[in-house]
DNA sequence: TCTGGGGTCCTAGGACCC
DNA sequence: TCTGGGGTCCTAGGACCC
């Protein structure tokens, strides 16, 4: 019994509930507010009504027209799950957050030792869930169990507002009634096509041989599940895990077809991107621009350059590239722009200490102007002009004109305006006005 | 008015290398 | 001379999680 999870419960919609007493008692419901928005959380008075997190806000709606509906204060849960897990280390100092609202503790790492007795246990996830509720206004269900995935489960079995404790020994007579859904990594699919096997409940996948779900669910799930059918799970709790991405995307409220508003639009989502790995000081190889079609599929196009970049041109440039390759006159209804493969160095420091390195600082720039010549001379996004009203971005271009937004990294966003393409106020802007700005220099010391 | 936004991990095929 | 085998990197898509 080390291995703690605690979840904070209906976090988004208790938060509001907390701060709004009008609200207390009556459905609430968080989520996307727009044509398009679905459920964050609902509050349990709304689920009463059967709403549910994903469920899109239409089917909210009519199914409780009565609720709150709430867009959400990030802000606000970020600071209330900051003080959590806080207090989550005190317990113990190694804590992996999953969310905002929910996180593993590994009891064996705090300083009175792993509690011997399910009493003790019970003992400190109480005081646990008691100092949340007065520090934070919201309840906490808590599991505690052998393993994580033993602690989940319990942590599931407790909500909303309770505590379970797995005793050593009875994880099977637990586990083997519930339905295969309750374990994490078994979704939609994988729960299918379990039921045409007769699959429906966890002891039902206990009883297929490793090598069955192996060709059934492919070599890495098919192990893993097995060994989580017998709730085998030696996971170690880690507290330091390193991000792998960083994506920005937006959904419309209808679907586009304007090529250069989507061109437009992919510069935006990557200049966005661009100054998530500046303020986090990461930069990446690899761009991945995501297109949702109005039917729904989903395709990506992405590009992995000779060396990390976070510069705005560079990702503006590869991912208008990108979508260039994709067609999207059927109308597109989601646009994103994703930077994986990350290192937290960045390539074009100004004090690299490191003389034998690197051939690396002349190549994203073969990149860059190949990109150059697959692109009409007016980039939306990425070139700057210089016209009656000042300088400004290209915004959109097609069809013999160019939207410009009078704007640039210094300046103010101003009005957008509409030039004819060969209009002769349209020039580019002379070379000291290309944004961004130039980031604080950082001195690598390794 | 069906179906968000931020992620992680896995698979499969092709290129390329030894 | 008629066909290896493993490893790595890259791309695209899909499942899943909160």
């Amino acid at each position: 019994m080390r291995v703690l999870h605690l979840d904070l419960d209906a976090f988004f919609a208790s938060v509001e509930q907390r701060d709004k007493p009008s609200l207390r008692g009556k459905p609430v419901i968080v989520g996307g507010l727009g044509a398009r928005g679905v459920v964050s959380t609902a509050s349990y008075e709304a689920r009463v009504f059967g709403v549910r997190s994903a469920m899109s806000m239409s089917e909210a709606r009519s199914r409780c027209p009565n609720a709150a509906y709430l867009s959400g204060r990030f802000g606000v849960y970020r600071a209330v799950s900051a003080v959590v897990m806080a207090r989550l280390r005190e317990l113990s100092p190694v804590v992996e957050p999953l969310s905002l609202d929910e996180a593993f503790v590994d009891l064996a790492g705090s300083a009175a030792g792993v509690p011997s007795s399910a009493d003790e246990v019970r003992a400190v996830a109480g005081e646990l869930r008691s100092t949340i509720v007065d520090e934070t206004g919201v309840t906490a269900s808590v599991g505690v169990a052998a393993s994580k995935l033993m602690a989940k489960i319990a942590s599931e079995q407790a909500k909303p507002d309770g505590l379970v404790v797995i005793e050593p020994g009875t994880e099977l007579d637990l586990l083997h009634p519930l339905p295969i859904r309750a374990l994490p990594g078994v979704g939609p699919a994988t729960a299918a096509r379990l039921a045409r096997f007769g699959v429906k409940t966890i002891g039902d996948l206990a009883r297929i041989t490793e090598p069955d779900l192996v060709d059934l669910l492919g070599e890495s799930h098919g192990r893993s599940l097995h060994r989580l059918s017998l709730a085998q799970d030696d996971r170690p709790v880690s507290t330091d895990r390193e991000s792998k991405s960083v994506s920005v995307e937006d959904t419309f409220d209808r679907d586009l077809t304007d090529p250069a508003l989507l061109a437009a639009i992919v510069a935006r989502l990557a200049e966005r991107v661009a100054g998530r790995l500046v303020k986090a000081g990461l930069s990446g190889r690899t761009i991945t621009v995501k297109t949702r079609l109005h039917d729904f599929t989903t395709l990506s196009r992405s590009a992995t350059l000779p060396a990390p970049a976070d510069d705005v041109r560079v990702l503006s440039r590869v991912a208008t590239r990108l979508l260039s390759d994709v067609d999207t006159t059927g109308g597109v209804r989601l646009l994103g722009v994703g930077v994986s493969g990350l290192s937290d160095w960045v390539q074009d420091d100004l004090f690299v200490t490191d003389a034998a390195e690197p051939p690396a600082e002349e190549e994203p720039d073969v990149q860059v102007e190949e990109a150059l010549h697959e692109r009409p001379s007016w980039s939306p996004g990425m070139d700057v002009v210089h016209a009656a009203h000042g300088p400004g971005w290209v915004w959109g271009s097609g069809r013999g004109r160019v939207t410009v937004r009078f704007e640039t990294a210094s300046t103010p966003p101003g009005p957008i305006h509409t030039f004819a393409a060969d209009d002769p106020d349209l020039a580019p802007a002379p070379p000291p006005v290309v944004p961004p700005p130039p980031p604080t220099p950082k001195l690598i010391l390794e």
